[in-house]
DNA sequence: CAATTTGAACTGACTGGTCAGTGCAAAAAC
DNA sequence: GTTTTTGCACTGACCAGTCAGTTCAAATTG
């Protein structure tokens, strides 16, 4: 009897050889830009020649779009997975927002050039890729919003809160900080810079010791 | 070569040029980013011949980066002198920052397009134009650590935060607020977007009313 | 077992188009 | 009469996407 053949989704070769494309353009289009980057490039990069990338990708936009998608993915799941976690071990909502600073703490530092990318065409506008940007940039800050949303709801946070606004504004600040830290001082621990971005949270700025 | 500005030549006529081809540029180079932005595109947009721009810039990279530059200093000029003037009227470094945050607020709303760019073009690496980036990049975030160091040294702040961190912390999360705002919710006045930051800066997110 | 067939995966030279930057004579502005 | 702008043709490099041909592992056959 035929065991579970071809797996939709193709062969492992396939999935393979597009990995391999994922991991050279992140880095090149996170280095130099969509449009600076050139099929070639990403081609040699990945040990590839140029025409497997339109065999697997049917252009380079699409190759951007699915690699976005993929990260994202990546992404969201380890932030809502942290926060999960937290509630279920006892934790506050406060304690999952910290936990998910962790958790995007922790993604940057394994993928920093995917989290520059990001950053980098988030809010360009008039791009064929406009609205994946859109579904993208939601599924992220989405999860955060849930938890402050959660914690309007079980009255640990003030409801005068704007959630959408706040939310931005959180990732705003890991996203900023922590690519400030791989570029410029990048001897740094994790623990570190999480501590400092806890401290922030909690309001903890001020006064002294 | 002279082309430094503020050349003793520099005729008013040559300036007002210049002008537009700025603002040709940066919107141009906002929505599409660099590479994409043809040097006829910015011409036509500024209704200006080609010959023009090549007259008044080197290239298309030293347009870009004396454009950064301008807008910069512009960006830099106002929150000076916002944390400035609030701490000779007697406020404290946490009024100095909450300044800081309206006047970024204000510049991102009058100067939309700069900034997109600013953010889209700030992390990348391997580029002609990497050493400006940095000097950029700095001038903006020094302001924020001046007033960090200031309240460290007064004792408003704990000697505990790091500095750096905290202030690229900050400037993130103003700069992905606002491009939020104006992305998403452009109707929002800035005074709300204000409230909503200043109440996250001083840690009232926690706690009931 | 070989020997042969099949087809998905891959290759890289090639094409058609785009674009930064040039050159220059003439017009306009100052 | 000097500076600045115009208009436009031109070049040379570069690049996204194509396609006819190759590879190779697994399936089929004898």
């Amino acid at each position: 009897m035929e065991s579970s053949s071809t797996t939709p989704g193709g062969s492992a070769r396939r999935e393979a050889t597009r990995q391999k494309l994922y991991e050279a353009a992140v880095t090149l289009i996170a280095e130099q830009g969509f449009s600076a980057t050139t099929v070639d490039e990403i081609a040699e990069r990945a040990g590839v020649a140029k025409g497997t990338v339109y065999y697997n990708f049917a252009s380079k936009s699409v190759l951007f779009e699915e690699l976005l998608r993929h990260g994202v993915g990546l992404l969201t799941a380890s932030l809502r997975e942290a926060a999960e976690r937290t509630v279920r071990e006892g934790g506050t909502r406060v304690d999952a927002l910290d936990a998910m600073i962790r958790a995007g703490l922790v993604f940057i530092d394994r993928y920093p050039a995917f989290t520059q990318l990001y950053v980098a065409e988030l809010w360009r506008t008039n791009r064929a890729w406009n609205s994946t940007l859109l579904v993208v940039r939601q599924q992220a800050v989405a999860v955060v919003e849930g938890v402050l949303h959660e914690g309007v709801a079980n009255g640990e946070f003030s409801e005068e809160i704007d959630v959408p606004l706040t939310a931005a504004a959180l990732v705003g600040m890991v996203l900023v900080a922590a690519l400030d830290w791989k570029s410029f001082q990048p001897g740094r621990s994790l623990d570190d810079v999480h501590a400092a971005l806890s401290r922030l949270l909690q309001g903890r700025v001020s006064g002294r010791r």
